[in-house]
DNA sequence: CGTTGAGTTGACCATCGTCAACAGGAGTGG
DNA sequence: CCACTCCTGTTGACGATGGTCAACTCAACG
């Protein structure tokens, strides 16, 4: 349950300069201008985490609010049966705590290890009360995950098992494009039970799908990852 | 698909006047002081609607935003072969538009006759940029969006049929309270498609599944309505 | 009084979930 | 370095939940 330690022997240098952080340009400060960004610099702390640490806990207030800037963070709810429900997986320049008030209605657990820029909230609120811009840019970005949050629904609601997958599929690697990767594999850093809480199935599923769109030679699976031997395909089955 | 013209005969007199405005005070207006609200009433035009009129609808961007004054609303997008997702269901004081952007999103589709404050997006951005505590308002607002979008997918990836429609019934029931509905009787003035196509379910399964509720002495089927005879049961039920 | 459309119910079926066995890779200790 | 364990993922057999198709009821409306 380490909350956001630093790590002690931390392998890469992380950006202590908002200047230098990779996540930038797709974070909320993009429309920040230099003076503002050097205010904004005043508040916020970069902090790594490892595979497994919680930045914010279920029914656990807390008074901070994140910017990941490295990594992938699992963000889900969990029923009182243990059934778990993931909205989505946070990646460098999203945003935890668009909300501003109620943190604490998910949890966000590290997927892989990263870094998030952490800010005391009555800070950050202040500091949106004084950047009218920068709340128009937060606005932005909430009406974006609502569309996804819309996306999601019409998933969850609407969609078979091969659907879903595939959806899957075409998401995360258009994600993973916005912030820089281009590789030809599709890397699959998160278990095949998150991708199950993400779907609203079972792991047995998600595999059986998997295992189907290889018959199909639609993908094939390699370490860690997915070959997308034919993404039109797949972007056809996830269209709807 | 009459885009809110003015009926000839209106049975109710319309608020011309943000004053007596019934939705006011739960609406995004409700934080505008009384100067704010002359500049506002400038902008907005009170307009009915009937059953079946379309406010909006998916892949027509349009340039108005609306306030649902009186009535209720479906909200939804549709799939290529015709199924449907049902997001929400607007009612007095809701906005549809949150994200000033990218209306066209969705189809907002009357669902009873009722009435709507209707702005150009133009000027209303405008005026937004002018009043940041209005942004903040808004955005407040857009929040609240997402944690009811986060509700309803936990909703539609974990939870049964017997779950869904007893929180679908809880939910509507709490939503007329905050809108002075007072009644022992839940009216349901949507069809049961709309209530399939909200939960992710087929018309059949919901009314299977109501059916079983009755036989359980939790609710009794009562014209255009449901009585909730056991809510605590119901509550537990929709909890998860 | 007939027509229409919504809602209910039944019979059957498909998809996906459950339970269980098994495979393979990573880490651990001898 | 190898055996052992553990954990994740895959696969199979089976079953349950909910979907499909069809018949029927009933209220609303002309």
């Amino acid at each position: 349950m380490s909350i956001l330690e630093p790590v002690t022997s931390c392998a890469h240098r992380q950006a202590d300069r908002c200047n230098d952080c990779s996540a930038r340009l797709t974070s909320v400060c993009s429309v920040l201008t230099p003076a503002e960004l050097l205010e904004f610099e005043e508040m916020s702390r970069s902090r790594p985490f490892r595979s497994g640490d919680i930045l914010v806990s279920e029914n656990e207030p807390t008074d901070y609010l994140f910017t990941v800037t490295e990594g992938m963070v699992r963000l889900y709810r969990t029923l009182t049966d243990g059934r778990r429900q993931i909205f989505g997986f946070a990646m460098p320049g999203d945003f935890l705590g668009l909300s501003l008030l109620n943190m604490g209605d998910f949890t966000a657990e590290a997927v892989t290890a990263g870094a998030a820029c952490k800010f005391p909230r009555a800070d950050f609120i202040a500091f949106v009360d004084a950047n009218p811009r920068f709340l128009r840019r937060l606005h932005e970005m909430a009406s974006g995950e609502l569309r996804m949050a819309q996306d999601q629904m019409v998933l969850l609601g609407r969609k078979s098992a091969e659907q879903r997958v595939a959806a899957f599929i075409v998401l995360l690697r258009r994600r993973l494009r916005r912030t820089g990767d281009t590789s030809k594999i599709l890397p699959l850093p998160m278990s095949r039970q998150d991708i199950a809480d993400y779907l609203g199935l079972t792991i047995e599923t998600v595999s059986r799908t998997i295992t189907k769109l290889c018959r199909d030679k639609l993908i094939a699976v390699v370490p860690h990852g997915l070959d997308l031997l034919k993404l039109e395909r797949l972007e056809a089955l996830a269209a709807d």
